[in-house]
DNA sequence: GGTAGACCTGGACGC
DNA sequence: GCGTCCAGGTCTACC
């Protein structure tokens, strides 16, 4: 079965997919081979369905197996359109890009879609599990969590659905530690997964709100596992660009783009993205670090 | 409000 | 092969 989804101009389907790591997290797949990235998904009334993405016509054509109903076709419909960002446009951030060299790029390769889960659960535990680890740990992490918990496709063992919040709800932190292998993170997947199961936090409210990011920010902080870093990855998702997600690796770019190599702090990395205004987190995101292209030339 | 220490794992390194 | 050290964000206790 296909779906054709149109997309705002200028789009492409592989931009969006190395917009950064989620491609390589479960249950998204790679194809090395051709480039198809293809999503277990877990529909309403607990169908498990594959959506294999291929672009097409300046959009994209999903090639969902099995065959669904209708209802089922039009949650398949919303949930890409999500995922990709088929509805968001970024000609604002482009006119105002243009003419910067780190970021010129930016229109001509139709950057500013970051690649996201169908639900803001699933993109929150995700984004616990790449906290204080190595990327390694967060695909061995999120691969267990979902291959444990998650419904397989067709009775298949090998792959799986994302869990649902009630899927993880009903383990416990012994389980999520010791064979999960989710270390000091399990408690707060737990705790999330069972305040959104019982209706404590109403996460996926949030993912289309209209509340000031900063009150959004602070919904997010609220929850146990997700500090700033986090938080400002988490809003990245939701396409709000105020905050910006600074870890290691944004401290270690900064300094070696404008302080020659010398130690900066989080306020170093913030003022050198100011002038970008409620965009500064895109354009901190996409930026072309000479750090990243001379350590990719070296390696 | 700021800071130190704990949390857990895997990789790098030295022996 | 084994032991040690370190990196990676967040939380909590303490000042």
């Amino acid at each position: 079965m296909e779906l054709y989804l149109p997309a705002q101009q200028p789009f492409s389907l592989n931009t969006v997919i190395h917009s950064h790591g989620w491609v390589q997290l479960a249950p998204f797949t790679l194809e090395e081979a051709n480039g198809e990235v293809s999503y277990l998904a877990r529909l309403r009334g607990g169908r498990v369905a594959e959506i294999r993405l291929q672009e097409d016509r300046g959009g994209v054509k999903a090639v969902v197996q099995p065959a669904l109903d209708e209802a089922h076709r039009e949650q398949v419909a919303e949930m890409v359109t999500w995922m990709l960002g088929l509805d968001q446009e970024f000609e604002d951030f482009y006119a105002l890009t243009r003419d910067e060299p780190g970021l010129s790029q930016c229109a001509d390769q139709a950057q500013g879609r970051i690649l996201r889960c169908p639900t803001l659960f699933e993109d929150a535990v995700k984004t616990i599990l790449t906290t204080n680890t190595s990327w390694a740990g967060t695909i061995r992490m999120v691969k267990s969590l979902v291959s444990q918990f998650g419904l397989p496709l067709n009775g298949s063992d090998q792959r799986h659905a994302f869990p649902t919040p009630a899927e993880i709800a009903t383990s416990d932190v012994d389980t999520l530690r010791a064979e999960t292998r989710l270390g000091y993170r399990a408690p707060y997947i737990l705790e999330l997964s069972r305040a959104v199961d019982s209706g404590a936090l109403d996460l996926e409210a949030l993912q289309r709100s209209d509340l000031p990011t900063a009150e959004l920010r602070q919904a997010l902080l609220s929850i146990k596992g997700i500090g700033e870093y986090a938080a400002a990855n988490l809003l990245m998702l939701l396409g709000r660009y105020d905050y910006l997600p600074i870890d290691s690796w944004a401290r270690k770019v900064v300094s070696h783009e404008w302080h020659q190599g010398q130690p900066v702090d989080d306020e170093q990395v913030q003022s050198a993205f100011e002038r970008w205004g409620d965009w500064k987190g895109l354009a901190f995101w996409l930026y072309e670090w000479s750090y990243y292209q001379s350590e990719t030339v070296t390696n």
